[in-house]
RNA sequence: GCACCCGUAGUUCAACGGAUAGAACGUCGGUUUCCGGAACCGAAGAUGAAGGUUCGAUUCCUUCCGGGUGUACCA
């Protein structure tokens, strides 16, 4: 089991303080964290201010009792108390070292499987079928694919899941348009589009017409009952729809275990509805059938409706429904819901409702902000002018093409088409994880196309700048060999600096899932890219020999392969030329 | 009304309650020893307001200001 530097001082740094002090109490966590400014040190603690609280003795004091008892470990090259009480750990550079060999040999780069693997199922995309996605459904999209492969590194058992929208009130008047104004051609050509004509035609009629938008609630209630025509069309909608949808996972890279659509559920919500109401948690109510959280203060008001007046069934009903099926065949331990934060309340009431009942598992909105549009207004799905995401990844791919063409002019022809895509397409993903999910923004085309910066490229090509190096060795397999003979010595700063920045991968990792914060793994591959950078310019590799070049060679190697597996984790690939 | 989210350099974004608030873009100034200059080094520049909690607050609590979202039969 490896442990990260933070892990692994922490659990030394309590043994020795801990005989040392002789009074701590038993539950008390000794926290390590990275220094912020090299002048403190590598790593530091502020135990001896939480214990002075507890103790009620002076925190200096106790820093230097913790400090002293620090003096021997093998990791610390010095120890130092400073400031208000904080403990400053110098690691010795030999130690340092030599962790650097053990994360070199280990396939997962230091980074710990956890102890207890749970089973998570990870609900992210969730498009409607008949509408073309846009920029809104990237968030998602790629928060959650990041989110499912983070988790399965670090061991967890992940089930994907797209509960894409196949079932909703607009096929109503998709299915009146698909009657009255189907263009069979082009719906060849391009369904979707097609589809999204048809609903907004008699969606514009349907607002100034009563009789149209009956109209549609009778298809849509046909449809419902089993009518084999309307069930027919629809089928016909979901497959075409379907088969676009795949087509951009592909290009983006993203996979699903599952499409359980909301129709997956339909014959379930019935005897769902009927479970509530007869065990008494939910109740009639002008006609509808809620659940009331009359203990909840801030719910007391806000019922959640599980069935309509009219008996139709609402998309709480469906989500109660795909709870069950998670639990009782997937057997989730965790239900991850990677939906933007408007849907915060629904959420709570669902997820109140599932408790309610039973239900177990660890149930988490990770919500998203908007995308606005030039106005700062919320792009609205129906608004008419959404950037449609093909088209943002097409025109990401053109420009990087663009780029490569003028940097590497070169390139062979299936190249520089393949390394465009890579680029192209890891720019707009980067875009989106570099910052915190919580974040509204200002669609640009620039801002998500950038190339420059703390972008994917930049990543990349800090990769290919690495990997550049291997293919000028004459052997690099026996060079290699002979890197990892001996911990490198780390003599120069720049060294020091980027061997401690890789062994951060141990840490940060994890902690993407406590806060379901991809940006960070963003930020630290950044940190990551500069560090190398830096070193490159200070630390001649190819030019220097003996154990200077070997540990530079581990260094080198290690980098690429973090930087390749930290990338990964977030969706992107790399590319040996661009 | 009630609930939730967000106010940080000119701009776009960071910061488990930790020390002098970090980057990127843009601006200004540097880098002919160099393995890919899509790079490196440096400079100027910010926590909406007021209280409170404490050794210590961008972070937690209260109030206010400003922006956004949601709030019984759409999803």
């Amino acid at each position: 089991m490896s442990m990260s530097i933070k892990q692994q001082l922490a659990a030394e740094l309590g043994q020795a303080a801990g005989a040392a002090l002789g009074v701590v109490p038993g539950d008390f966590q000794w926290q390590v964290t990275a220094a912020n400014d090299p002048r403190f040190g590598d790593y530091q603690t502020n135990a001896a201010m939480l214990l002075a609280k507890v103790l009620r003795r002076n925190p200096r004091e106790l820093a230097t009792v913790i400090a002293g008892a620090c003096e021997g470990l093998p990791a610390c090259a010095r120890v130092e108390v400073a400031g208000p009480g904080f403990v400053n750990f110098h690691l010795s550079d030999q130690w340092l070292g030599a962790r650097l060999l053990g994360q070199q040999a280990d396939p997962r780069l230091g980074v710990a499987a956890v102890p207890e693997p749970r089973r998570v199922v990870v609900d992210f995309s969730a498009p409607n079928v008949a509408k073309p996605m846009h920029v809104g459904h990237i968030r998602s999209t790629i928060i959650g694919d990041c989110l499912a492969r983070v988790a399965r590194f670090v061991g967890h058992e992940v089930i994907t899941d797209n509960h894409i929208g196949d079932w909703g009130t607009q096929f109503g008047m998709i299915l009146l348009g698909w009657k009255q104004s189907l263009d069979a051609a082009r719906l060849e050509t391009d369904p979707i589009a097609e589809l999204l004509r048809i609903y907004r035609e008699v969606n514009e009629h349907a607002k100034s017409d009563q009789a149209v938008l009956q109209a549609c609630r009778d298809e849509l209630v046909k449809l419902q009952a089993g009518d084999e025509e309307n069930l027919a069309i629809w089928r016909r909608c979901v497959d075409l729809s379907l088969r676009q949808l795949r087509e951009i996972y592909a290009t983006l890279g993203v996979g699903f275990d599952h499409f359980l659509g909301e129709s997956f559920y339909n014959d379930r919500l019935q005897p769902l509805v009927e479970d509530l109401l007869s065990s008494g948690l939910a109740e009639v109510s002008d006609g509808a059938v809620c659940v009331f959280f009359r203990d909840v203060p801030e719910l007391a008001d806000k019922p959640c409706l599980i069935r309509k007046q009219d008996g139709g069934y609402l998309y709480a009903t469906t989500d109660l429904a795909t709870i069950d099926h998670r639990i009782s065949e997937w057997r989730a331990d965790d239900i991850w819901y990677v939906v933007g934060a408007p849907q915060q309340l629904h959420f709570q009431q669902v997820f109140e409702v599932a408790r309610r009942r039973g239900a177990r598992a660890q149930m988490v909105h990770v919500a998203h902000g908007s995308i606005l549009g030039q106005d700062r207004k919320l792009m609205k799905t129906r608004s008419g002018d959404n950037v449609g995401l093909r088209e943002v990844l097409e025109e990401a791919v053109e420009r990087a093409r663009g780029v490569i063409d003028g940097k590497n002019p070169g390139l062979p022809e299936a190249e520089k088409a393949e390394v465009a895509s890579i680029i192209g397409i890891g720019a707009v993903k980067y875009a989106e994880l570099s910052q915190h999910r919580m974040t509204d923004y200002v669609f640009h085309w620039d801002r998500m196309l950038s190339l420059q910066g703390n972008t994917a490229p930049y990543l990349q090509y800090s990769y290919v700048r690495v990997r550049s190096i291997f293919r000028k060795l004459d052997d690099p397999g026996a060079e290699l060999a002979a890197a990892v003979a001996a911990a490198p010595a780390l003599a120069d700063p720049a060294e020091r600096v980027l061997a401690l920045q890789l062994q951060r991968f141990a840490e940060v990792v994890p902690e993407v899932l406590d806060g379901f914060t991809p940006n960070a793994l963003a930020l630290y591959l950044h940190e990551l890219a500069r560090a190398f950078h830096s070193f490159f310019e200070a630390c001649p590799v190819l030019k220097s020999d003996g154990p200077t070049r070997a540990g530079r060679l581990l260094l080198c190697d290690l980098t690429a392969r973090v930087l390749r597996q930290g990338l990964d984790l977030l969706g992107i690939e790399v590319v040996e030329r661009m």
